[in-house]
DNA sequence: CAGTGGTCTAGACCACTCT
DNA sequence: GAGTGGTCTAGACCACTGT
């Protein structure tokens, strides 16, 4: 029997289009190039631009097409593969790399969750660092690391915004980093999120949660995020072999069979 | 220049509504509980209904809320934390716990892109076992699982399809684990994967890639695909502290400054 | 300026679930 | 059958980008 079933299965328009602009961007377009606009496909595929719509905000969040006002609809590059792991990121990507770069940071006493997710006193004080995720010169991600006072005792007097930032984060790479725990979820950004990230509001982001364990306590609380349109999250134990770059040809290896 | 310009941010209706909602639901609504339908919400806020379902589309990608085709909207539980790493999911799940079903178990040829990602050549079989992952009762996710059979070689002659991918795991549990490599992205059920996981096509899922390596080769490629509406996926080191349930609080420790 | 994507409207019909 | 969310239409105007 052939794909023909058709009993059960009114497949909506807006999906068959995208399993046709797919195949059309894989096989006749090529990264970065603009496809036609939509009222054009609109008109070209007989249905509402809303439609149309519909089906390009699926290959977008897919990460298979951006689209830029005033410009048009592009192909999209492959995600790049982002290593989120002690290794690379490790406590502090102390600057030595550019993979962070500082923003600022503020101390002030913890909101009650946060109060409870580093297990501390609401009394206390707790430093934020946020920094950005840079690959080159893309920024891909944001991070908000919260640092408990008493995890970092010896803090400079009078340096700058980021220069207290750095403080925290040298201070947390002397400590021996027992473990960590980390959780992913899907999100989307908020306001000044989104103003990081260059998106609009409503931006898909992957929500990394990251509970750094040292001297038998919290040491800190990273919470992390990632365009999800752009990005794969590695996370590796930098094993011997390398993440084959499955990339686009992932969705051909989910439906081999 | 600057990115700093402010001059006037026309926020969108349905950003507005989106967070107007999303207070609502979070100082009137219980988890479960239904909310009023669409035509009603609208007409309430005076909006059409096509940008209050844009509003709605949000808060569903970020898991607050479920809506049910004859039903109606309602609040989403928090997301479950699905461990995703070798302890808990280990080589097998061997079906001692039940963490993992056993669908099928297909051997064939690699497609061309499996061939690359497994590094062997494409005359070699693959064994792939389809599972999927359980919390209780519910489906969160389900996986490919990829594996060379030189890696099983000692595969029994006749059994069903549940029977062989039960052997391909336990002949993968007697390997050493040398390490493992993961990624992860977002993507989208397409039809297969979107029945298995009773949700419509076009579903947003979290797509866990995993390479396993024993005895300096490929032994398996996992790719994974878990519902991003309803599962927080959790790496743990099985670390000394547990992960905190950040859940719903996760946003006020996102915006905590 | 013209052209693009982003937002929004006011309808319509369909598929599904429950009673 | 009544009520829900899911899909789709044919328009409109806005915000942004290039020239």
């Amino acid at each position: 029997m052939g794909t023909t079933e058709q009993a059960t299965a009114p497949e909506p328009k807006y999906w068959h289009l995208r399993t046709v602009l797919l195949r059309a961007i894989d096989s006749e377009f090529a990264t970065g190039q603009v496809i036609p606009n939509e009222r054009e496909l609109a008109s070209r595929f007989g249905v509402a631009r809303a439609t149309l719509r519909q089906a390009l905000d699926q290959l977008e969040l897919e990460g298979r097409l951006v689209r830029r006002r005033g410009i048009g609809t592009l192909v999209a590059a492959p995600r790049t593969a982002v290593p989120v792991s002690p290794a690379e990121e490790g406590w502090p990507g102390t600057g030595r790399d550019a993979a962070w770069r500082i923003v600022d940071c503020v101390t002030a006493p913890p909101s009650a969750a946060l109060a409870r997710a580093l297990a501390i006193p609401a009394s206390e004080q707790v430093h934020t660092v946020r920094r950005l995720r840079m690959t080159g010169s893309q920024v891909v991600g944001t991070e908000a690391l919260h640092v408990p006072d008493s995890a970092v005792p010896h803090l400079p007097g009078f340096v700058g915004d980021t220069g207290r930032g750095r403080s925290v984060l040298r201070q947390l790479q002397r400590l021996e980093l027992a473990g960590e725990s980390r959780a992913v979820e899907l999100g989307v950004a908020e306001a000044e999120e989104a103003r990081l990230l260059e998106r609009p509001p409503g931006t898909p982001v992957l929500v990394v949660t990251t509970q750094y364990a040292a001297q038998g306590r919290i040491a800190a609380l990273a919470v992390s995020t990632y365009r999800a349109d752009t990005c794969r999250l590695t996370f590796g134990q930098t094993g011997l072999v390398e993440v084959a770059p499955v990339g686009a040809g992932l969705a051909e290896v989910r439906t081999a069979s």
